[in-house]
DNA sequence: CACCCAATCTTTACAGTGTACAGATTTTGC
DNA sequence: GCAAAATCTGTACACTGTAAAGATTGGGTG
């Protein structure tokens, strides 16, 4: 898992490459608070001046590490079987957001840092974007709407909602404030216990 | 609104106050990136290393903050007419919560941030818990039990949906991601529209 | 009242941080 | 082959949080 970037071959290429991938590796192994610029490109093997050349600043380059983030996020929404119903495909996405989300909590936490980032950039913004799609898909089939269907009123609310709700469930979760019942492991817990059943009141099966 | 500490009257008494209000003020003006623990000492007319003498270090002081804010938040929480429906008066809370985060985002964000907070702190904790408690009021009549019920699991499940909603629907509108449509004091569409879109549809009104 | 001690605050210092600037080095384009 | 552009280094500066030691004040006790 330790990224080991192709030593000899700076000064002609991928020191770009090489300081994402560093700071991705930080992100996992200390946490957002970890991260320093200095500390990336002490990990490349390279100046501290040296990434301003290729991000111009520290939030440039975490901003490209967000983008990738996003990218990310969109694959684990991703629902591989669509053969079940609505709400059990807007469930499985709920559950692949989360997962996420435990799973990278430095790049997770990042990606909603807009005092990190680059709040103007528009690759940034196209890729946050993009991993909503999948997400709206499931509503508009929720709403019984075709999959190109325009996105109203009703069907944006209830985006807003599903996202909203996922999106704080994760942020508490890594803000400690289930920590009592989660040291570490347990995010097991989180994922099979504590999510469903709010989902469950949140958006109950369709009754038959 | 500005803050203006009695003078001459340091070296004597209220400079753990005259801290906490500077840091309140800064959080208020430049938000949470612009807080320093320098900048609070300088605010206060005092050395550098003084507020350590009163809170150890610059989490000391930032938890301080956050409690204040946390009973701050409990306050915006509170229902006045409780007249209403239950979900009628969860949908004012929801409001309440969302109103703090819109009017005192710096002290939001900060409450939630636990890399800044000292993560062990029993009154920190008490202040988050008693927030929830109007919350829990509200949950338990919307599901028929008496306010001083046990908290059973469907319950706190409700109360987590709840949470995590209001919750991320504050954490996204600061993280700019509406921030197409509220340049600032927009911010009344998100209470006023967006939000009581988003509750409609989790929380319907009961038909009747 | 005098005294000492504890609390309070200042001074100084140190290890880090992001990044601006100027110069060295390498690669590329013609 | 050589100038120009891209890339990286070295140095420097203004910051940050806080540790350590000394000055100053206040309160409680004899």
């Amino acid at each position: 898992m330790a990224v080991e970037t192709t030593r000899e071959a700076y000064h002609h290429g991928d020191l770009r490459d090489a300081l994402i991938k560093a700071t991705d590796t930080i992100l996992a192994e200390r946490g957002l608070e970890g991260f320093t610029l200095r500390e990336a490109a002490r990990r490349a093997h390279v100046s501290p001046a040296a990434p301003a050349h290729h991000f111009g600043s520290s939030a440039g380059l975490l901003t490209e590490v967000a983008i990738l983030g996003f990218e990310e996020l969109a694959r684990h929404i991703e629902v591989e079987g669509s053969a079940k119903s609505a709400t059990a495909r807007l469930k499985q996405q709920a559950a692949g957001y989360v997962r996420f989300a435990l799973a990278y909590p430095g790049r997770f936490q990042l990606m909603f840092r807009y005092d990190l980032l680059l709040p103007d950039d528009a690759r940034l913004a196209a890729a946050s974007e993009l991993a909503k799609v999948p997400i709206a898909r499931t509503i508009l089939a929720l709403r019984g709407l075709p999959e190109d269907a325009e996105l109203d009123a009703p069907t944006s609310a209830t985006m807003l909602a599903a996202w909203s709700t996922v999106h704080g469930f994760a942020h508490l979760a890594l803000s400690g404030k289930f920590s009592k019942l989660t040291p570490e492991a347990k995010s097991q817990h989180l994922l099979d216990e504590l999510l469903p059943q709010m989902l469950d009141i949140l958006w109950p099966e369709p009754k038959r």
